[in-house]
DNA sequence: AACGTTGGATACAACGTTGTAAAGAGCCGG
DNA sequence: CCGGCTCTTTACAACGTTGTATCCAACGTT
């Protein structure tokens, strides 16, 4: 049977209310009495009832982590350092897959599990600006990545213009010039695919290199199987890219793969460049030259504008935030 | 302002208690007060109070899965079925990262976060079964991976020893015989690492080859980078291994890198085999044969057994299930 | 017409915790 | 030795929900 404060106050002969203040280190609990009760806590095993709490003081110390997909490296690896940065705010952090579907990224938006978690840190794919002005009474929300127009909620990125522009500009650099990409969405929701490309496109034109339209390459989840599929369309249609900038890492791996088994040399033939600066990049033949943007301090700042947002008054605007990134070279390009 | 059941019941013109009966369903409400109070709870966007329903419930619908990295992408997929698996039981998953720390680990297995979880998916890598055995009145748990010698909870695995046997006689039959093996450790924690090494050797002795210390290679993180320079080793010491079985992906995938920078060739001068069928032996150059455990199927039963533990009585004996695995040929070996 | 039975709704208490207000103990200065 | 302090402890009432017991009305049966 599980204990309650009321079992440990009858033990150690003392009120309920003493017990909880020498769990909760109220200061003025005479040394003897604070003994006592110690002593009982630890006969009984007892752990305070979270539920309980929770419903008392209004808050659970839970903040969802909502991503599209954990299986994706990227989304690891930035889940693992939200988890880090929420262990020092004492924050438990419940981590939410939304398959990138609309339909589930809105129940996230409008607080799904409401009252059961205190913030949402969000990574969106397909939500639209829309969509979260819906939601008026959740709960406060931190936006990971691109800039949602208008959004009421606080928002965390780097460049992604200014990152895709550095990269399709170090291919540039190496002297290529017929530069494919992989991974362009034309469709609404697809804004972090449009930012890259106006870097991509940015960066074209700054050298006089004419857009090619039969060297961009659409791509809708950006998977290993999509990057592996774009590149052999690339080489299918005789499009003789150069270089391919993939707006992921994962659609790099795969086109790493097609090129493989086309017979193509990396970097010699084709330079492939990716995105997001995963560790699988790291450990690939050959090694990924991607976009790593510091996810360490992504996690810290989202975390601690949330922190803001809960402990702070209301109606504070929405702040935006950028992160550095950085080119990391590798042996692709 | 959040509302609560009793604004709801003022609205509609009914009793809290009644309002409380249409939002879980019970069955006897006269339609049109289902109506009313339906319209009262779509009008003040009325979501229940978690906290205060768990707290009389006496649970909460969550149960944590405890792995060690998240990051590791066999864990990362994992997770992802156990998830979808939970949402079937209406549950939510907490993922705990241990990172593998034993101290971790043992405040997982003691039931940290006591009373917010329902139960405990436990993915140990340090845990030994003295450790399982003191956390008595803890929250019902199920084991993945090895068995923990005569522990108090539920387990679900593959057969390791059998499935590294099938590997490394399928090696055997490619006609290698100076086999290696990487990821090996002595520790008493190393579990997995032993039943594997057992499968191995029982798989050499069988075709009559004896096993060679110099082919046995340490690994402590079973990281990439661990695999690489587990590789890099072999090669230096002059071992000349014709094929390498690496006791999981990560470290075949290091062994790979490891490899192309010798100007080995993949699987013509050694032949790699990995454990665990993670994605990105699927796109890695070359792909991975690796033993894939059905990891849907694993994530499903071990959910099952906690739904069993949560509903039955309480002194049922553990129970021990093993899962189905495929050796899945890549280009690797 | 009296009866039990069922459907439908309600009041109340309880889940375990913590904030509030207030009471008791001890101390100091006047 | 009284009044006003501080320190320590306490009783009580919430937090929002749901289980139990109960009540009333409508119904069919005898």
């Amino acid at each position: 049977m599980r204990h309650r404060l009321k079992d440990v106050a009858e033990r150690a002969g003392v009120s309920v209310k003493t017990v909880s203040n020498v769990v909760n280190g109220y200061p003025h609990v005479r040394p003897d009495t604070r003994a006592k009760v110690e002593e009982a806590i630890a006969a009984l095993k007892y752990r305070p009832n979270l539920s309980a709490r929770n419903l008392r003081r209004g808050r659970t110390g839970i903040i969802a982590l909502a991503v599209p997909k954990l299986g994706l490296p990227y989304f690891a690896e930035l889940a693992r350092h939200v988890v880090d940065a929420a262990a020092k705010h004492e924050w438990t952090v419940l981590i939410d897959q939304t398959n990138g579907s609309p339909e589930q990224e809105r129940m996230v938006a409008l607080g799904i599990r409401d009252h059961l978690i205190d913030g949402v840190i969000f990574s969106p794919l397909a939500l639209t600006a829309a969509d979260l002005a819906t939601g008026s009474q959740r709960a406060p929300m931190v936006l990971l990545g691109e800039r949602v127009h208008h959004g009421p909620a606080d928002h965390v990125a780097i460049d992604n213009v200014a990152a895709a522009r550095d990269m399709t500009a170090h291919l540039i650099a190496l002297g290529r010039r017929r530069i494919a990409a992989i991974g362009v969405q034309h469709t609404e929701e697809g804004v972090t695919a449009r930012l890259r490309l106006a870097g991509y496109t940015a960066a074209l034109t700054a050298a006089g290199i004419p857009v090619d339209e039969r060297l961009l390459v659409p791509a809708s989840a950006w998977h290993r199987t999509e990057g592996a599929a774009g590149m052999r369309a690339l080489l299918a249609a005789g499009a003789r890219p150069d270089a391919v900038f993939c707006f992921n890492d994962t659609l790099a791996l795969g086109a790493l793969r097609a090129l493989h088994e086309a017979g193509l040399r990396v970097p010699d033939d084709v330079a492939v460049a990716g995105f997001d600066g995963i560790e699988d990049g790291r450990f690939s033949v050959p090694t990924l030259t991607t976009i790593a943007p510091d996810k360490e301090r992504l996690a810290q700042i989202a975390v601690d504008l949330l922190a803001a947002r809960l402990s702070g008054p209301d109606g504070a605007p929405p702040q935006e935030r950028l992160v550095d990134y950085q080119l990391r070279r590798g042996e692709s390009a």
